[in-house]
DNA sequence: CCCGCCATTGGGATCGATTGCAGAACCGGA
DNA sequence: TCCGGTTCTGCAATCGATCCCAATGGCGGG
């Protein structure tokens, strides 16, 4: 029904092999040749068919993106990316979404296979390694991207987490906050753990404690944040910092800080963890580590492409599970000042509004 | 080098076909032989080409959806949903990301048609009904969703954004507001009209004057809502209440009303368009307008599995460009009172916050 | 003037699964 | 015992593009 090669090279009066390799840049063709099929697949509307051309290439020309969910903002960012980047080269994009579910992760990895994606990017639950091993045993091009897992003979990009947090607090340590509270993500995940190390070794490197009472660890979801933030304020009152480290708590720690007064920076200074646009829309504008998210879409494709330019090339080299960082950025806005003089009476000062209207 | 259907046949001691037969679960086959077939592919591990299946059944079992973006809530609460879907139907989804490029939306309209994609749902831009229309004659399911295109013969799923925004703005006026601030999208986008439409027919309905000062419209970016908020407040000090009925403006409107010492309700009744789970947390809980982001998402697949459902039927029945719409719904949560008295004087009342906690 | 090389082109097999059609096996009834 | 019918199975063609291999034609050098 539609228009196939044999019609373009029947129009073009050559054969099926040589209006093939007009269209698909072969150099063994003379160019006016290749001008007069090219000119006749204009003039018929011709569209490949990709399913034929994969079945003898071996090449699907498809890229499978996997993701724990969409409504982290760096995932979709690095889902924008990662589209935007396999679209310019002529690579289509298949989403999937794990929920971090590692049996949904593990049927996804199965599907991949069937469907002869050319290459992967993993942000995986890290329980798949053998899964994903043997994808890339296959031929596959495959990444993992921000969860690492140990056991993978593939590349893996990592965010600079435990540097991130630990430029953040080492950043309000300067500005002479001693008591920092801490907001993160549990630690049997890579960022809660990284990210609370970075925030322990800066208050090490200032010879501060670690204050258990400071600390609050939990699951990625706004309500934890909004708790946590609570149990912090009325635990430590005295507390004049807070590092946000958990994305999805931000959303809770904002409004609970709101809620019960709080002045930022006035009475508390304030960092959150990922760049999230709106942020620098608050009042006042909040400074925040930035993670990269972008950066760490645009390498993970990076690193794609060249295992697929290599496969092409038929080149198989040594496989290596290097690891990339891509580093953590802070960016200084509004919510961070020094500490008020800690002999202030709390309660005198928090009522009245500075009145900047 | 992988496992072929051939290989299981000759495993399990039948021909080609037969095993074919029975892993697609056709009537014509002994129950036994099946039996016999599935235990040989699982004994092997084989895994069907789907390059080659949809080369000769020409079914893809690839289903495209293409979004403007995936920072929009609803976006990528409809991603989630669709892909979910699929993937329980056994279609693998290919996410495309237009921009709101009419450009772009057409390059993806025609490699969707490569790739033969089954089906497509397609958050467009409205400008290329063409491109959909000739999908949809060569065999290939659409659903246009959220965004209408008048020439479009496929079906259509809409949200009801103007009756989300009629209730919304009833609901204030029962409340007695008389002065209600409108923050909406341009009028030539879909929703920035009928949200728009939504808000002057409640006003009209109550017998009110729709007042220009009231009323600001703007791109989809927090910028906007910001500076939106700030002249509203400045322009029309006697104000009661807000619509916010641009999903990206929220993200400004909020902190600039913290920004401006603003208290809500107790100084303005505040509405926001799209649920955003967060919200929830807000100080105080904000009411917020449902457009039903996971409904539509729902509805859009049934209708897009239905057609794949007939297609395969091979009864392709009388195409309609029908046009569904999903409810919008009406969250009350802590954001909206009665006004006060209206000769209180505000400076004198402003200053103190009412002492919980 | 003939030979051989290079640059192109065409023929036809091939990728792996699906499917129309023909035929085998089996059943019961006459 | 034979026949018609039903149920299941196998053969072989087919989908559309790719690519190995052989063939063609032109041209320069010996």
């Amino acid at each position: 029904m539609s228009v196939t090669l044999k019609d373009v090279a029947a129009a073009a009066g050559v054969s099926r092999s040589t209006a093939s390799r007009a269209l698909s840049g072969s150099s063994l063709i003379a160019a006016e040749t290749r001008a007069l099929v090219e000119e006749a697949a204009r003039r018929l509307g011709y569209r490949p068919n990709r399913a034929a051309s994969s079945l003898r290439s071996r090449q699907s020309h498809l890229i499978g993106l996997v993701v724990g969910n969409l409504v982290n903002a760096s995932f979709h960012t690095i889902a924008e990316v990662v589209q935007r980047r396999a679209a310019a080269e002529d690579y289509q994009m298949m989403l999937y979404i794990t929920d971090a579910d590692p049996r949904r992760e593990e049927t996804i990895l199965k599907t991949l296979g069937e469907h002869g994606v050319d290459g992967l990017i993993l942000i995986g639950t890290g329980s798949n390694a053998a899964a994903s091993n043997a994808l890339l045993a296959s031929g596959t091009a495959v990444v993992n991207l921000i969860r690492g897992a140990t056991e993978s003979a593939a590349p893996t990009v990592l965010a600079a987490d435990r540097d991130g947090a630990h430029e953040a607090t080492r950043h309000l340590l300067e500005l002479g906050h001693r008591r920092i509270g801490y907001i993160g993500g549990p630690s049997d995940t890579n960022s809660g753990r990284e990210r609370f190390a970075g925030y322990e070794q800066a208050l090490r490197e200032h010879g501060l404690p670690i204050d258990e009472r400071l600390i609050e660890r939990g699951p990625f979801e706004p309500a934890f944040g909004s708790s946590a933030t609570d149990r912090l304020l009325r635990r430590v009152p005295e507390m004049t910092a807070l590092l946000a480290a958990n994305h999805e708590a931000v959303f809770g720690v904002l409004p609970a800080l709101a809620a019960a007064g709080v002045r930022v920076p006035d009475d508390l200074s304030l960092i959150c963890y990922e760049d999230i646009s709106w942020l620098r829309w608050w009042h006042p504008p909040v400074t925040v580590v930035d993670n990269g998210a972008r950066e760490l879409g645009e390498l993970a494709m990076d690193l794609l492409l060249q295992q697929l330019e290599r496969d092409r090339g038929k080149v198989p080299p040594a496989r290596n599970g290097r690891t990339y960082r891509v580093g953590a950025q802070l960016i200084q806005r509004g919510s961070c000042a020094p500490p008020r003089d800690q002999g202030d009476d709390l309660s005198a000062s928090r009522p009245g509004r500075d009145g900047t209207r």
